[in-house]
DNA sequence: GTTAGGG
DNA sequence: CCCTAAC
């Protein structure tokens, strides 16, 4: 058997073993282990802990709606996204930690391009779009099980462009007033902020409250603009190269040019990055992260150290700017967390696991998620998908008709300590989510798993007319790739500083009494991992739990989109609905292609005259119409196909490929490996053959 | 741009 | 399929 190992991996196993590679998982890791200044406490901490108290009295009116789940949807209207989300409370007993469900559903109608002026607002940024962000904080007094009520309403427009859309209506008050009522202990006040017109952020006006006890707020999202590009993420870490690299490229800077690539390259990174407090909240268990692939871009501490070093806003890059003000504001509710996720941050946690210290600390309570944190992997954690499939209804030749029931939102890693809490794991992916949305996203149309860049194009033109080719069709919400950056501006916005009287490091306070708060009763974690992979790894099995959390949150989040009848089809593409696919991957991935047994008979044909080794000639012999299959794409099927002739027919999933290819794999695999493909040259498949008793077992081949 | 491998 | 390293 020595031999037939031999035969069967000896090119592999010889390669391998001359080859040693630093696993990629341990870059990574390394560029993971960042750690963030601890001292930095978010400011949304003290404004939750305010606001806590307020509604603590109304907890109870509320406890019986908030305590299931907060629903919220987004609407698209004309020239609007409207996000609402609402989270809801539940006590908590610690009071840093926040326990938020949301749902979110999405409402496409009519998504105009008609109007030209929207359309231009449009076209750099997502859209406008209205987010309405409803936060539910709850904060819990020791022992009491209070439930407190914050809730932010966000308004989302393209306020790069200083334009804030009339028909913002129905907001909540602006994020002035918000500030202005946590800095009062929860004395509401009402100021009208206006939108600046350079800032990335812009405040509605006239934004009733849906309940005294609920703060609202409304508030800008940065919007990807050409401006906005400016984010630090962007400027200083974002390689170029990963741009160029992509076939089907395009060119950067423009955003409808972005290859599925690049919007993966930037998705969150950019965004979070970007809105990400510098602020740390000391008890926060949780810790976001995005993909190690975008850790190599963040910014790191950069900006956290422009920011504390300069109290000014104005010194602030513009860009900078806005989400300082956000700071000063104490207001971000959605950067609290978010700041974790930048790579700088990710470290974190105090104490947390991804500061690699063990955390044991007393103080722990069980609903923080402290200790161990369970890293969710990124299927389970992905927020994002939406996954949409489309139904296609043909009334009409003319028209096509979509139903979007869901969008998928760029991959999101998650991770959370696993005696997080439910609600806060929620709210975590609420964040996650919410910063993606309100951030700037953009709509990507997928068309047999290609992004359909070109937007001049008729649907028709594009193949999308008839209902078979609907099945093909997809599309994408993802963060805009951003182009430009938006020029800094050199004027301040008052709007920004409604909090102005906030020092910077106000954040950094760590006494806020709400913070300090410690619960009596908590029941101290057990010391864990240190490394919160191995958490990942040891604690598998107590995921489920968390994983089928998971699930439900994504079914419901997956409600979400509702496209109205005569929406623009152009606007949307039909996206193909694979339910399977992870959302995450919709966005950036290829759509999934199996191979057909023909294809994988064509492939070994290919192979067995031409060798392994020589994918790019196997390519141009045997698939060089088919342009989704590259040669890495041959290359990697083979490997899969010599590891499917070797497992057993039960472990073997997918379309079953015909013993007979699988011999034939295993003889050519074993042929080339023995032989230098390279050095042979041809061989046509009617010179192996295979003995009958060797056939599909040890894969040796005989020559003849 | 290809190839080989790990993920 | 993706991503990288190494050519």
């Amino acid at each position: 058997m020595v031999f037939k190992k031999r035969l069967d991996y000896g090119f592999d196993a010889f390669s391998v073993s001359n080859v040693p590679r630093a696993p990629r998982s341990i870059r990574r890791r390394d560029r993971t282990k960042r750690t963030v200044d601890d001292n930095q406490i978010c400011a949304f901490e003290l404004l939750a802990s305010l606001a806590g108290k307020l509604l603590e009295e109304k907890s109870e009116s509320y406890a019986a709606s908030n305590v299931s789940e907060g629903h919220g949807h987004v609407s698209i209207g004309k020239d609007v996204v409207k996000h609402e989300i609402e989270y809801d409370d539940k006590p908590l007993k610690t009071e840093c930690v926040e326990h938020l469900s949301c749902k979110e559903s999405i409402v496409a109608s009519d998504w105009t391009t008609g109007n030209s002026d929207n359309l231009k607002k449009f076209k750099h940024s997502e859209n406008n779009a209205i987010l309405e962000c409803a936060l539910t904080k709850m904060q819990s007094s020791y022992s009491e099980q209070t439930k407190g009520d914050l809730k932010f309403a966000i308004c989302k427009d393209n306020v790069a462009y200083g334009s804030f859309p009339d028909d913002l209506e129905g907001c909540s008050p602006n994020f002035r007033e918000l500030c202005d009522g946590i800095c009062d202990n929860g004395v509401k006040r009402e100021r009208e902020a206006k939108g600046l017109e350079s800032g990335p952020f812009t405040f509605a006006n006239n934004c009733p409250l849906k309940d005294p006890l609920h703060l609202s707020m409304s508030f800008l999202a940065p919007i990807n603009t050409d401006r906005d590009v400016k984010l630090p993420s962007r400027n200083d870490s974002v390689p170029n190269a990963s741009f160029s690299r992509h076939r089907n490229n395009i060119k950067i800077g423009s955003r409808d040019d972005d290859d599925e690539k690049f919007s993966r390259f930037n998705k969150l990174s950019n965004r979070f990055k970007a809105s990400r407090p510098p602020t740390r909240i000391e008890d926060q268990r949780i810790r976001k992260f995005l993909t190690s692939k975008y850790w190599k871009e963040a910014p790191k501490l950069r900006d956290f150290e422009n920011f504390r070093a300069d109290g000014e806003i104005k010194s602030l890059h513009r860009k900078r700017k806005t989400y300082y003000n956000y700071d000063k504001c104490q207001y971000d509710t959605l950067h609290k967390r978010r700041k974790l996720f930048d790579h700088s941050s990710i470290v974190t946690s105090d104490g947390g696991i991804g500061s690699g210290s063990v955390s044991n600390s007393p103080e722990k309570v069980k609903n923080e998620n402290k200790n161990s944190s369970v890293a969710m992997s990124h299927g389970a954690c992905e927020i994002s998908s939406l996954t949409g499939q489309l139904a296609s209804d043909k009334s009409s030749d003319s028209h096509v008709k979509l139903n979007i029931k869901s969008f998928r939102i760029p991959e999101l890693y998650i991770e959370v300590s696993k005696s997080a809490t439910v609600g806060s794991l929620k709210m975590t992916v609420m964040e996650a989510v919410t910063a993606l949305l309100g951030g700037r996203i953009h709509v990507g149309v997928l068309f047999h798993g290609k992004k359909l860049r070109d937007d001049s194009r008729t649907l028709s033109q594009s193949g999308i007319s008839s209902e078979d080719n609907l099945d093909a069709l997809g599309f994408t919400l993802e963060p805009n790739p951003g182009i430009a950056p938006p020029p800094l501006c050199s004027e301040d916005h008052p709007l920004l500083l409604p909090c102005g009287a906030a020092p910077p490091n106000l954040t950094s306070t760590r006494t806020t009494p709400a913070m300090d708060i410690k619960i009596p009763n908590a029941t101290a974690d057990p010391p864990l991992l240190t490394n919160s992979e191995k958490a990942m790894d040891s604690n598998y099995k107590h995921t489920s739990s968390q994983t089928d959390i998971l699930t439900d949150q994504k079914l419901s989040e997956s409600r979400a989109l509702v496209l109205v009848p005569g929406m623009n089809v152009e606007a949307l593409s039909v996206v193909p609905a694979n339910h399977k696919i992870r959302k995450s991957e919709l966005a950036q991935r290829r759509t999934r292609r199996p191979f057909s047994v023909s294809e994988v008979e064509a492939l070994v044909q290919a192979v067995e005259e031409l060798g392994t080794g020589r994918w790019r000639d196997v390519k141009l012999q045997a698939f060089e119409n088919a342009d989704h299959r590259t040669y890495v794409d041959l290359k990697d099927k083979w490997k899969t196909l010599v590891h499917t002739a070797k497992i057993s027919p039960q472990q073997r999933r997918g379309e079953p490929v015909p013993q007979e290819l699988l011999d034939r794999v295993m003889t050519a695999h074993a042929y080339w490996s023995q032989h230098q493909a390279k050095q042979l040259g041809k061989h046509h498949t009617g010179t192996l053959k295979i003995t009958d008793s060797q056939a599909g077992k040890n894969g040796v081949a005989v020559v003849i």
